[in-house]
DNA sequence: TGACGTCTGTGCGCTGGCGAACATAGCCTG
DNA sequence: CAGGCTATGTTCGCCAGCGCACAGACGTCA
């Protein structure tokens, strides 16, 4: 439970800022071995093909115009993504924006006293804080990071500044704002028609890409948080899915051993939710 | 079953371009006094409250400075909303936006085979087609016209360029996008957490608010697709409301008799929601 | 090494919603 | 007014996922 328990009380809402030179690694859980075994950089051909700006690493920030870009770094501090850190509370309003470089984020929908549903991911691709875009300073989402890393983080103020100046950023953010909007769709429809496993794959899939790891951290129980649905529907899933030589799992360690496998095996809301991505975010 | 089939195939997609008196009346279905029977404008003061410009009678134009509004109206051609017209396809290109003024539009997200599944609602609070807000023309989801009426539309074209114009349309249009994620967001949660009897309930209220009438044509096949559901278990839920005298229905007629009954036995979706509007869009 | 906490596996009985099928009743049209 | 279509009501077997509970396996730390 040391994962699951911090993510239902909204505690330590820390971020540890660090210098520049330790951006890119997270400290939590170094003692596993688990985390970025096999960069998956040429597996991936379409998500990480921009990536000789070693020193940025995020697709949002990289694809701007050199002057913007380097406006929009000049205000950015490097900070690291701690596991289970919450970065925005529905309703509360949005203090920093971030753009994950190693890390990634889920986003998660909460209503009533239910447990909460995860409603869209954010890791590399994306940002955390869009709702500025749009000029609203109030978070609608819980941001929890799910994979620890490293991202570049803004200021409301001076993000909002910036915005204001930046035709690009602008353009941007507005095509990711509309896959964002295109995920969160998919999210209600996948939830109501697609089974456990499917979505469970299509789940494993995209933290995968996320962590560009075939190895991350992750229990039962937090997929289960994750996919609303109980953590004994997921080790059932889960388990087919060992059986099948697809994944393999031990202790909150679980490995992508078999990835078109694993793509059969998924929803086609995987495939669908890649080209968007791909197709709007160049 | 007349409503429901053209719902599906994806068929007659005309849209009737009317004179400007004849605007804001529905020929379909003409022949049941269903439609518009109780105004509600009273009833609900926080929506109804700026009718002063009767002729324009959509939110998001109202809330235009006078500029910029006339600007936008001077390009906008009133249209009829056809019951079960399809206003947009995913993926296709968005050739119109439509503000709806007296109808009002369901969109429904499409995956895979599946029959389809209502993410969000567009009354005279919204428009359909704010994509372009985004700067992107291909529709992310279905819009179907679940309450015949009427619209101001603008091609695709003429509202681009309005939109690089008019700041003013910009900040209208970003809130409402808002507000349309956090109700995305919310369907995907509503939908996993609560049951068949309260989402009908909530549904209902939000048709009610939209139809501007306690009275409205729908059945239980169309409220079926809508929720995701099975017509029996619509059946079943709408039986028990009818119970307990909060609605009552015959033949595709159904009338809400006991508004704050409803509202008890709603999920607390519908508060939210209506919450989001009222407090983002003035 | 032992004890404790975490993670996973397995077993109940239960139920909400599913799929399919059929029955009735109202409306519309010829 | 008869026939056909549409809308609603009801039933039956079925199953995915639920809630609960407990047991074993692994890791960690004193």
């Amino acid at each position: 439970m040391r994962q699951f328990i911090p993510l239902c009380s909204l505690a330590d809402s820390r971020v540890a800022v660090l210098g520049a030179n330790s951006v890119g690694r997270a400290k939590w859980h170094s003692d596993s071995n688990a985390i970025s075994s096999t960069p998956r950089y040429l597996q991936e051909p379409a998500t990480y093909r921009k990536t000789n700006l070693a020193t940025v690493e995020n697709h949002l920030i990289e694809l701007l115009p050199r002057k913007d870009r380097l406006r929009l770094l000049a205000i950015c501090e490097p900070v690291e993504l701690v596991l289970a850190e919450v970065l925005s509370q529905p309703g509360k309003p949005t203090h920093h924006v971030y753009f994950p470089t190693n890390g990634f984020i889920s986003l998660v929908a909460l209503i009533d006293g239910h447990p909460g549903l995860e409603v869209g991911m954010v890791g590399r691709e994306g940002m955390v804080g869009v709702e500025l875009a749009l000029g609203v300073v109030t978070a609608p989402l819980r941001a929890l990071v799910q994979g620890p890393g490293a991202a570049w983080r803004v200021s409301t103020a001076a993000f909002r500044n910036e915005l204001a100046g930046s035709a690009a950023l602008q353009r941007s953010l507005n095509r990711y704002l509309y896959v964002l909007m295109a995920q969160l769709a998919a999210a209600a429809a996948c939830q109501r028609f697609h089974q456990i496993g499917p979505r469970l794959a299509r789940w494993l899939l995209m933290t995968q890409d996320r962590a560009h790891a075939d190895s991350f951290r992750v229990t039962h129980e937090f997929i289960a948080y994750m996919l609303g649905v109980r953590r004994v529907g997921v080790t059932t899933a889960a388990g087919a899915l060992q059986r099948n030589g697809l994944i393999e799992y031990h202790h909150g360690n679980l490995t992508v051993l078999n990835r078109s496998g694993l793509e059969a095996a998924a929803c086609g809301c995987y495939a669908t939710d890649r080209q968007a991505y791909t197709t709007l975010l160049d």
